[in-house]
DNA sequence: CTGAAAGCGCTAACAG
DNA sequence: CTGTTAGCGCTTTCAG
């Protein structure tokens, strides 16, 4: 491939414009201070010879690079793929981000990193170094890893973290998995269960946790006990099942349960399928996500909706706005899941 | 936000190993000529220091962009995302080409365009011009666009065409689709189907045309008849079920039915079921693409399963490669897709 | 308000 | 084999 060389340059338009480079450079940067008159000349010769600035160019000449990093989980995102499930997170994080990115002028640049890796520190460093990116968004597992927050806030590199409350620097965001939980939990305790199941995700996820507390909080709400309806998963089919199998071998087995994701979801319907158990009649059931598959299972389940595109916007506005440096945003920003009400909730049967 | 610099820069290595800059460069570079010992330490500095260069300043000094941009269609993709329904084609395509990227050091970008659009021109002009990637890689439907190819090929950018075979220039591959129709028909031949229905895509999509050649190509091979037997869609689940619609309305109504995509096939299934007809007893369904979510409708369905992740790390491959410039590749390379056999095919019933 | 000069980090030439 | 010299395209100083 032959060698290429930016067709036209800032150079180009100072010459057909007549003024000098760094009055284009003013102009292209929407700088103030430049007289209406030569502002239009030199957009229009802009505009007539299709000029854009070189990112490459633009980052050396010591200003931004345009681009922004998503840092996602390697082997759950490489799984998610693999796995052909239909699993949607990172699409709606592409839809929020990228679409957003693209509103502003700038780039997503998707970076998978492995957070249980110990080399995680050097790996980063070198994604910083080779692209220099304006901002990192940070999503679950590593939204809360200090490691990473540590580093980034060395670096003087804004960064959103999606999905974590964890004390520390950077902007955080979260979808209320805590209401969203309390929520669930409400819907069914209005339909008459009094025996409310929650099978919760791992504990190396913030979120996990708050499911949980907003269950018990709902639960509580409701003066209704809580403490042998809890069982953990890992978010795995497998887990689920198994998490399922625990709450439905109880004295007073839940005639409702809450799985904090899809897949575990599934794996409980499975499971009370084969044991003859209908659903919503013998038991209802909520799920977390909201993922493309269980729209499509028999029957369709309730579910918290996960507004991960809005979030992944809001992030991306949140990191370039930060950039001109006002007050920094210390509060977490929360953007609200809804319940998308299907048909695996029903009226509690009675005793 | 603090204007940052480069933390250690090459000048950083040379001065720690105390040579010149060049030579680091030709170390990072693996370039030939540089003496063992001296290579050694360079790279001792290199490791110490944990230096990783600029790709912004690679690219300024002359060199690559290490910056691969993947095009996709505005429209369909923001569809697919919003629509929710599990579609995985870009995930596909992230998973081969992402991945392949980063084995060689390389990032992939994603960048959405209109094909109908006429600025079409000045928004991949601005893309490149921005970016100044390495190569592309051009998505249906992209790929045979000649306003594209001729640009990109004008620019010198090496790129690959994925699901093309319309002549010019670019790496073209493509997952055999006339073959994978053909062996679609065939696998219902062999069921003892002699009516066996096809809906097709929409032309704007080469691929459309290669299905329907490879049903009438194994129609005729078998010595059936397939003039009435040809309905066409636009991908979208309404005109699938227009589609269906038609053939089974037919005076000798289909006994099996291909369509060109899962969406199609899908509509298919809920027509006929509407209709009374069970799949596979009355009425057999092939599909193609083999989305997530077929595998979850009632019965699972057979389909034509793509090799988009495949495809697509041959194709940042063969980018790559084609830099260094050897005999161009001209030849199409062909991947090959299977036929992913599941329950909504079965014998036909006998008349 | 505009221009001229210097340099960002790196690589391609050319020397030695 | 290694070092030196120019830029690449842009933005920052700082003058006018």
């Amino acid at each position: 491939m032959a060698r290429r060389r930016q067709a036209v340059t800032i150079k180009h338009v100072a010459a057909d414009a007549g003024v000098s480079l760094q009055t284009v450079s003013r102009v292209v940067n929407k700088e103030s201070g430049v007289r209406p008159g030569m502002m239009a000349r030199v957009q229009a010769s802009i505009d007539k010879l299709g000029y854009v600035p070189s990112i490459a160019a633009q980052r050396m000449g010591g200003s931004r690079s345009y681009l922004i990093l998503a840092l996602n989980d390697r082997e759950r995102t490489i799984a998610d793929w693999r796995a052909r499930q239909g699993t949607d997170w990172f699409d709606q994080m592409m839809l929020g981000g990228m679409l957003t990115c693209a509103e502003h002028g700038y780039r997503l640049i998707v970076e998978l990193v492995d957070t249980h890796s110990d080399h995680i520190e050097r790996e980063l460093l070198a994604a910083i170094a080779a692209l220099q990116p304006d901002g990192v968004i940070l999503t679950p597992p590593h939204s809360g890893n200090p490691l990473i927050i540590n580093l980034l806030e060395a670096q003087g590199i804004s960064f959103a973290r999606i999905g974590s409350l964890t004390e520390g620097p950077g902007i955080r965001l979260i979808m209320d998995d805590t209401r969203a939980a309390a929520i669930a939990t409400e819907h069914l305790v209005e339909l008459g269960h009094t025996r409310i199941g929650f099978i919760a995700g791992p504990a190396e996820y913030e979120l996990s946790t708050w499911r949980v507390e907003g269950w018990r909080a709902a639960m509580a709400a409701a003066a209704l006990a809580a403490d042998d309806l809890l069982a953990v998963g890992d978010f795995s089919h497998a887990s689920g099942r198994a998490a399922a199998a625990h709450l439905l071998a109880l004295r007073d087995p839940p005639t409702a349960i809450i799985a904090s994701n899809d897949q575990m979801t599934l794996a409980t319907l499975e499971l009370a399928r084969e044991r003859g158990l209908v659903v919503p009649d013998d038991l209802s059931l909520v799920s977390f996500d909201d993922t493309p598959i269980i729209r499509l299972a028999h029957p369709p389940l309730t579910a918290i909706s996960q507004p991960i595109a809005e979030v992944t916007a809001q992030a991306v506005n949140l990191i370039i706005a930060d950039r001109s440096s006002g007050p920094a945003i210390t509060m977490p920003v929360t953007v609200l899941a809804s319940l998308m009400i299907r048909h695996s909730t029903g009226r509690a049967r009675r005793l």
